[in-house]
DNA sequence: CGAATTTCTTAAGGTACCTTAATTTTTTAT
DNA sequence: ATAAAAAATTAAGGTACCTTAAGAAATTCG
């Protein structure tokens, strides 16, 4: 778990006796390639920490088109925010690209951890800080760069992600065809 | 400052003291019609909480079009949230669409705040938390939804909102042209 | 290893939305 | 109240990106 307790140590310091609960409120799980660890609908009851392999979350819309919402690569968080938060059927699925390991946090255990170290609000702060920024930077991205834009701007802040997933699937996260994505490929590296 | 305060007791119950921090910690402004609060490139020192009226925050791209992040009227907050935390040269303008009233906190008071009353950190974990959903989901309609739909979904989702700014405001929000909005109006309502 | 499946590519025709420009309507300011 | 400025409408022509379809390349899995 050293991976999950530097990712915290980043932003908050843990007491020996904090590091003891925390790690006794998160499940860590193996997935095999593939695995769906959330599908829309269900209660979405997990939080998870990506401590090696790749997920990515995607909605499917009336037409039966995938979007991808995000990637997630070691040392990510990932869930379904808004579902987990509000009890809400979730609106995503999550799957694994290729084979993880993650940390899990329960809903239960997340109310309990912060009520119990409120430090942690601190640490879950900066965390929401850190996604709703990045969302709202891909929200303008969104409305004033073209495709092509889009596809070199993601080229070039997540080249990790890049050598993980396939080409269809960016194309989903950047709202285009994989048959465009193609093209526009083609034309200039 | 009593909408403020109902605001924040939402979320937490603050002191006879903690109050009157807050409250030495937080300007308030009276702002005409069309001020700037925030021009790109300038340090984003504050964060301002809508007392009264409207705001808006936009970019412009390389081009010279103007987009529009989001509007904020009576009880919600506004800043150009990445460049406010990490105090990088704003991306954004914010301009008063009607006169306003404001109250702001200052990146120092708003260390300070957190240092000192602790509690806050639970305040803005749910300020963020909200923020970061409510930008998700926007990006998922960007990806889904076709021009029509975005626009009969924001008159849903914020019909206070749509009484106070021109289509050509709500246009630069859902990523068209007002005159492509204004053939989407004729249409069907 | 070989068969099946999935991904990637290419290309032709189509559509959602854009650009430009001119007119009308509404709002602002003196 | 009136002039000036800004917003909204309409329309014609254009383009970025989509749909469909079929073949080639890469990956998965028994």
């Amino acid at each position: 778990m050293d991976r999950l307790l530097t990712n915290i140590a980043k932003h908050i310091s843990l007491t020996e006796e904090e590091t003891v609960l925390l790690t006794s409120l998160v499940t860590s799980k193996n997935l095999a390639k593939k695995t769906l660890l959330l599908e829309a609908n269900q209660d979405c009851r997990y939080l998870s920490y990506v401590d090696s392999g790749a997920l990515r979350s995607y909605f499917i819309d009336k037409d039966g088109k995938e979007s991808t919402i995000m990637f997630a690569i070691a040392d990510w968080w990932i869930t379904d925010m808004y579902c987990y938060l509000n009890k809400k059927p979730a609106m995503m699925h999550i799957e694994t690209i290729e084979q993880s390991t993650v940390f899990q946090l329960s809903r239960d255990n997340f109310d309990r951890l912060l009520e119990t170290v409120p430090k942690f609000e601190k640490f879950f702060r900066i965390l929401m800080q850190n996604a709703y920024t990045r969302e709202q930077l891909r929200v303008m991205e969104n409305l004033s760069l073209t495709a092509e834009e889009r596809y070199h701007s993601f080229l070039m802040k997540y080249p990790q992600i890049v050598k993980q997933v396939t080409q269809k699937q960016i194309a989903s996260y950047l709202g285009i065809t994989p048959e465009f994505l193609s093209t526009l490929r083609k034309v200039k590296g």
